[in-house]
DNA sequence: CTATTTCTTTACCCACGGGTAGGAATGCTA
DNA sequence: TAGCATTCCTACCCGTGGGTAAAGAAATAG
């Protein structure tokens, strides 16, 4: 179905999902940038649904019921539309970093607070677009532009431990691999959330947050049991 | 250009990538399993290139300097490919599952050796595959199968640290958030393996298991910075 | 009330790529 | 040497989907 439909319009059967400013508000929602904004989030929610190459612009279309014509009177190509999604979403996270900018704290409580912020955009509605825009889906230059914002969250997360590490908040190690490691296990998020939405973006940043702070081996303090029982329950002979 | 080449075949220019077991070791390499098993790889290293939309039959068989009709003599549709991939990944996980559960050494140590081979497999020619492979991209049944694949992996990872919990020598944390940052870091590595070879698996790897095992927080014992110098760069009027 | 701009549609183009039909080599068997 | 099986190729099919031309509807201007 290439952008087909019935001629007589099919009535609006649902009262439209409050998304899609066409049929509905006709007179306040008017505005062109908002009409954009709305094809955005469309993008966004079906990419999301179906990934990148399963989504046709038809399918959008559909989502907002218009036509792909007028998709395309809003936005240029899909690959923008990709790209919008993309900027939308990493923009939540450089902001976090200007927020963070401001507070004097040490270095990783302004971390954790970057990471909290980073979890929850991953989260959210653009969480997908922006973890999977792939360079290899995207013309050069707006590969370019994706992987230079992308190179500075991750320049961002170095810095900030880097600077932990200098001001003893921070226990040493590898910069680079430890930004990576953060960032990885925050951007996967986006491939488990839409599947197992039992907790809300700032409930799996914070849990996270928590298990990069402390990690796995256990502190001092720590609950001790006897040495027999950790000895036989090491051999694996634990009950199932 | 479809499956088309002009019609007296190419003279072998390079001396052949080793891999294609056509026009070189003719004799020895007839078997049939190992040139399936060539068209595997083949297809892994595009996918891993250009991702699997961006990858058409074509390219795969232009790989191994044959045309698309006999890839699909050895292989019956590109959703196979990609789930062969992934199976080939996955298999290596779940071997490391099976040797570490002989091993009588606390939960914490088997869980870390697994992750190395974790790591390892994400970084290996069929990583991004296993990493990637959507069940939007694969028929019910295929998509069916990974994810109770996905799933074995996850459970594993999740008994690990609740052992681990157990016998003392993991920190008590929540087991499905923890396997998630787990497994969510390592599976990142296949995004950015290809374009940053710098380490190896095993030594990236190793580096995560620090990470994971060490945490950001400061142990006792670390160095320590006096509490002048440390309010002060914790201002942020540290020298970039 | 006409003219012009803005928005949306119908109807279409065509490259790409997954998949196949059928035949030609090649080799193996008798 | 005929006959059968395996392997690979040439040539083709056709659905999908990104993208466009051009005309119709709706709003705005003059």
């Amino acid at each position: 179905m290439n952008s087909r439909r019935p001629s007589p319009l099919p009535p609006p059967k649902t009262p439209v999902a409050a998304a899609s400013p066409w049929r509905t508000n006709r007179e306040r929602l008017r505005d062109r940038a908002l009409k954009r904004e709305a094809v955005i989030r469309a993008a966004a929610r079906e990419f999301n649904r179906k990934g990148y190459h399963n989504t046709s612009l038809d399918d959008i279309a559909a989502a907002l019921e218009v036509t792909k014509p007028t998709v395309y009177y809003y936005v240029t190509s899909k690959e923008q539309l990709l790209f919008q999604c993309f900027v939308a979403g990493v923009e939540q996270i450089r902001a976090a970093f200007r927020a963070v900018r401001e507070l004097s704290v040490p270095a990783r409580e302004r971390l954790n607070a970057v990471l909290r912020h980073y979890g929850e955009a991953v989260a959210s509605e653009f969480g997908w677009c922006m973890v999977r825009a792939e360079e290899q889906d995207l013309s050069p230059a707006m590969s370019r532009h994706i992987k230079s914002l992308k190179s500075e969250v991750d320049q961002g997360i170095r810095r900030l431990i880097r600077e932990g590490i200098q001001d003893g908040s921070i226990e040493a190690c590898d910069p680079k691999m430890t930004a990576f490691a953060l960032a990885g296990a925050l951007n996967w998020i986006a491939h488990w959330y839409r599947e197992d939405q039992s907790l809300t973006g700032a409930q799996i940043a914070t849990a996270f947050v928590t298990v990069f702070e402390g990690g796995l081996r256990p502190r001092r303090g720590a609950l001790h049991i006897d040495a027999r029982t950790r000895r036989r329950r090491a051999r694996g002979t634990l009950a199932r």
